[in-house]
DNA sequence: ACCTGAACACCGTTCAAGT
DNA sequence: ACCTGAACACCGTTCAAGT
């Protein structure tokens, strides 16, 4: 009876089910699940093993972000279908919040090395590759990229901030916390608080695409003046 | 000879030298660096000390934010000087942003509580004061201060990031850093990397802050448009 | 009321040893 | 070549005890 399978002493890895379970882990519980101890009994192995794949946990999450970046480069492959260049980033810069929402972790990591994430340059490259068809100098189309991708992935982030522990995610969820916080609004002075007065009721049930779709356009349409207007300015 | 002075055996604290002291521990070293215990040797004290004060170190890195946003809104006080709305609301975000940058840790907290951080929400009322003045919608409204705040915070974030512990942050320090990226990017393949190789000179030694009011004013143009188009627009 | 050292339950990372 | 348990040097947080 000593060895019904042999087998299952030791487990048997793969740089993909590192990775993969990495993602899984942080998707269901969040960045503070991400732990090499939890990792490793996910695999169903020693912690150390993990080290032979990913020499730190900082490559780990580098390795994780590049990976949805893959998968979302595939998905979307045949983006962008329109013929108009602001439609096209538009369709692309909704494609990219979209995704990293579903990964709310990841958003703080794309920006923080290139090289390590390979992948994030080819996103970078077709969004620039829309811009360029505005015909602009090279320093604006630097910048209207820039301001596009800082606005895309700032949003994710600040829409994905982890509530701190304290906070009450008991029943409705997002729904009543959106309700808790109008509360203490609807406390202040409204003379000394006009505009928080004024937005209260849209602040409670906003939809954060919603939101973020309204703020792109507005880049995109001061883009759209900004082109038209001054064709190949400088500084 | 016991005694020169008895005093010294019990170090005395305060909440604002527990948040000073916390907040010149990240600007100094950055998030990594702040421990309770080299909180505690800084303070003089022992560790245990600092729970008298806070009860977490989630609420010590809420009240240091607020802490911060309590001197911006004071250095800030007589902020905005322009007759134009747009102006105006452009001087508080370009304030915002700079202050913002001055403590790159912080920007991940400012939105992550406003109960915990109730200056935050003064630094918000009056970009939206600002933004009334536009007199569109409270919907109108709310998105363009959103969009506002979300690129304000969002960029410093992006542009806050501590470089992974790998990283040589050795002489040229920053320049260098770019130069590094920029000699990657020019081994990349000029027929299919057509974005990056336009702007690769661009990024090299660009700057932030030019960067940011770039994009700002992106968001400004697209205000000032859709908000003369379509005065007290609905959905 | 405020401060303390020592302990607790965790981390990421290393290492000598196994197969 | 790949996996392992045990150890190391840290964390945030708690607690019983001091003044």
């Amino acid at each position: 009876m000593a060895g019904a399978s042999q087998g299952r002493r030791r487990a048997v890895h793969s740089l993909e089910a590192v990775i993969g379970e990495a993602i899984a882990l942080l998707d269901e519980a969040g960045e503070g699940a991400l732990t090499f101890r939890a990792l490793a009994s996910r695999l169903g192995g020693g912690v150390a093993s993990i080290y032979w794949y990913v020499s730190s946990k900082d490559e780990l999450l580098d390795r994780a972000t590049d990976q949805v970046v893959v998968d979302h480069l595939e998905r979307t492959e045949d983006l962008p279908r329109a013929a108009d260049p602001l439609a096209g980033l538009r369709e692309l810069a909704v494609a990219l919040f979209d995704d990293i929402r579903l990964h709310p972790w990841m958003g703080k990591y794309m920006m923080r090395d290139a090289e390590a994430q390979p992948h994030v340059m080819i996103a970078y490259e077709r969004l620039g590759e829309q811009v360029m068809r505005l015909d602009m100098s090279p320093r604006d189309t630097f910048h209207a990229v820039s301001a596009v991708l800082g606005f895309v992935i700032g949003t994710a982030i600040d829409l994905g901030q982890e509530p701190p522990a304290g906070a009450d995610l008991a029943a409705g969820d997002r729904d009543s916390g959106l309700e808790a916080y109008a509360e203490t609004w609807r406390a202040l002075d409204p003379e000394k608080f006009p505009y928080i007065h004024l937005i209260i009721e849209e602040f409670v049930g906003h939809d954060d695409a919603v939101q973020f779709r309204a703020g792109l356009d507005l880049i995109l349409e001061g883009l759209r003046r900004t082109s038209a207007g001054e064709p190949g300015a400088d500084d």
